[in-house]
DNA sequence: ACTATACTGGACTGTCCAGTCTATTTTAGA
DNA sequence: TCTAAAATAGACTGGACAGTCCAGTATAGT
């Protein structure tokens, strides 16, 4: 049934509209940000946006996608290669960075605003949160295998980490207050955590 | 100045409306719910909410900072006797129980909603996470006094004990999405994270 | 009983906005 | 070059809602 259109519709604008309103709506929620707005700040007219996207909340959701495609953590042959605690170390501390961005603490707060009333929430997850839970935990599962750490329950430990890491750098900054604590701060949390986490989890 | 008031304003009505305001504002959020079903919810006059509050963003404070008057976990002197592994289990268990009502996750969710457009992210601090994480701290300082413990960095610790709980049990929930532990998996985590911190920080 | 104030109910204003419609212009593909 | 669809600009509809106004009623304190 492919569809022969004597002209497609401009991928281009497609990409200005989401980059708009991916920004408009992070830094504003979904609320806040009217159809008319971002038409105007993705440069096309009003009737382009809907033509693309149907509605706002169409358009809401396919902007956090696009958003959260950044996020990846995965551990790439050399860092397989280090050593365990070292490793650990390293996904604290990057995990750290990456949620202490501008752009992630509003992509959480929009999402968990509209949790409950669309999929957002369930898209956040799978694509986020979630995605870098289940890379940790498949890093934990080749070390218990290798009888570098002594496990019962992967999955709960993985969230045992994360959640120590999330929390803390997140926090805060999710509810508007100052941060709690500057990077180099944050960056020795992190390390401090992988180490109670190694020292916990050690065979 | 005291003003001399012939009728003062009913104490209670003004209770009836921060009661309705808070579920409507907890379940539904902020920007959906009007003053007009906000009064006739406390089957009181719109005119009534406005004298009694102000506007719209008053009776939100007010009502969120009413909700956070329940959160409280100070050691009381027999949990001050208990062993301090078992404390903190107790501690680790109940500060779930407290976090998992669908109230609380509705308190966090609305506030992350609305902050930084007002001061409730700083209110909801003081009131909530902060003081519990206070109240954890001072039990900890006692016991490194004790020699039970072994700590640099006591706020640190605090924080991360309670962000593993924190996390856990309300990350998903407050997305919207189906919890990932039931009530009694989600006491043996409590106990878990209890432990995992008691024997990385035991002396 | 008197009176100032709280409270009620309902109308009203002004604003904002999602989504539609229309007439016109632009442009990619055949 | 021709054409069908994409894009534009801007008017329009319908509905929601914060906050105000007002005329009348109820009531707590004197």
């Amino acid at each position: 049934m492919q569809e022969k259109r004597v002209r497609p519709k401009s991928e281009e604008k497609r990409s200005q509209i989401i980059d708009a309103a991916g920004i408009l709506f992070v830094v504003n929620g979904f609320e806040k940000v009217s159809m008319e707005e971002i038409a105007k700040s993705a440069g096309v007219s009003k009737q382009t946006v809907y033509s693309h996207f149907g509605n706002k909340q169409q358009l809401f959701t396919a902007a956090i996608d696009c958003k959260c495609d950044e996020y990846d953590l995965a551990p790439n042959k050399t860092q397989q290669a280090m050593h365990c605690e070292e490793y650990l170390i390293f996904f604290a501390t990057h995990l750290c960075a990456l949620l202490t961005s501008d752009d992630a603490i509003g992509v959480f707060r929009v999402c968990v605003a509209e949790a409950g009333r669309s999929e957002v929430g369930e898209l956040f997850w799978q694509a986020g949160p979630g995605k870098i839970r289940a890379q940790l935990a498949g890093y934990l599962t080749e070390q218990v295998k290798l009888g570098t750490l002594l496990i019962d329950d992967i999955d709960t430990a993985a969230g045992q980490l994360i959640s120590m890491i999330v929390c803390e750098s997140q926090f805060r900054s999710v509810l508007g207050l100052q941060k709690s604590k500057n990077d180099i701060e944050l960056k020795e949390y992190a390390t401090q955590c992988a180490h109670l986490f190694y020292k916990g989890y050690r065979a």
